[in-house]
DNA sequence: CGTGAAATCGTCATGAA
DNA sequence: TTCATGACGATTTCACG
């Protein structure tokens, strides 16, 4: 893990349909080169996938909300990760230090689904509130660049 | 946009590698077919982009935390964005409804440098405050799905 | 890590439904 | 419009030095 390979990583991140070849010409090494140090990048977890990026309103998923779950019981048990998986609405979740134990980012095609999605949180065992933020506006959402860019 | 899109959006969104003649083969379309699907779904700027996806963690990102930024003057112009965004740290940033006008998705290395962060969230115009949510674990990240899976 | 060859894939033109 | 087919060029991929 050099600084060739976070510099491919920053490249990929930012267009991961690039040619090895090409780069190769941008850190200064061969396509067979890149193409092994990717290959590794992969193996090694760094890389966990490959995606495509989509559009949440293009799907309809006009409606973002941020929640914090607050419970009477200790949630951050696998149990609560599954049941907060079982809810695709459910984007994000971890377990956090303040008032609130949970917090979960979700997306929904409307207010009404939200409520629906709320309902569901509060049928999780040990759940006593929420606490929901509305985001009327995203200014961005961008993966973490490497430390290398700072 | 149809269901075959949507299937190969969500196909997509777990593997980008995935060959056209594959994706094909999986909606019952040729590799053209679906080539020419993707292309459109692309320029009507559906799939954002094509990217990799990076464990934060192996860059050193361990520090995960949510940051509600409190102000005495409206934060949601393009200003506050462009400022937020020269931020590397500040994976996102949201305007959002509630007692907190702004919302940002922060990772550091260290809460040391969680700090140095902060401390530039207060040099922002307006600023007067601002309530961290340290993340102690993930459970998960992942796309939003398609609602057709729902 | 570089080179080169072989297999695979992306890409486009054509024609048909 | 949308799709299938076929062919070409680019790219991935791998063995070897």
């Amino acid at each position: 893990m050099d600084d060739i390979d976070r510099r491919l990583l920053a490249l990929l991140q930012q267009d991961a349909t690039l040619a090895y070849a090409t780069l190769g010409q941008a850190v200064g090494l061969s396509a067979g080169a890149v193409h092994e140090r990717v290959r590794k990048l992969r193996e090694r977890g760094i890389i966990r996938s490959t995606t495509v990026d989509v559009d949440p309103s293009a799907l309809g998923l006009g409606i973002l909300a941020f929640v914090l779950i607050e419970s009477n019981a200790w949630l951050g048990e696998r149990s609560t990760a599954d049941a907060l998986a079982a809810i695709p609405e459910v984007c994000e979740a971890h377990v956090v230090a303040g008032s609130a134990s949970i917090l979960v980012k979700i997306r929904t095609t409307s207010t009404e689904n939200l409520q629906v999605v709320l309902k569901k949180l509060f049928e999780i065992d040990g759940v006593t509130g929420t606490h929901a933020i509305l985001s009327l506006e995203t200014f961005f959402e961008r993966p973490a660049g490497p430390p290398t860019e700072r």
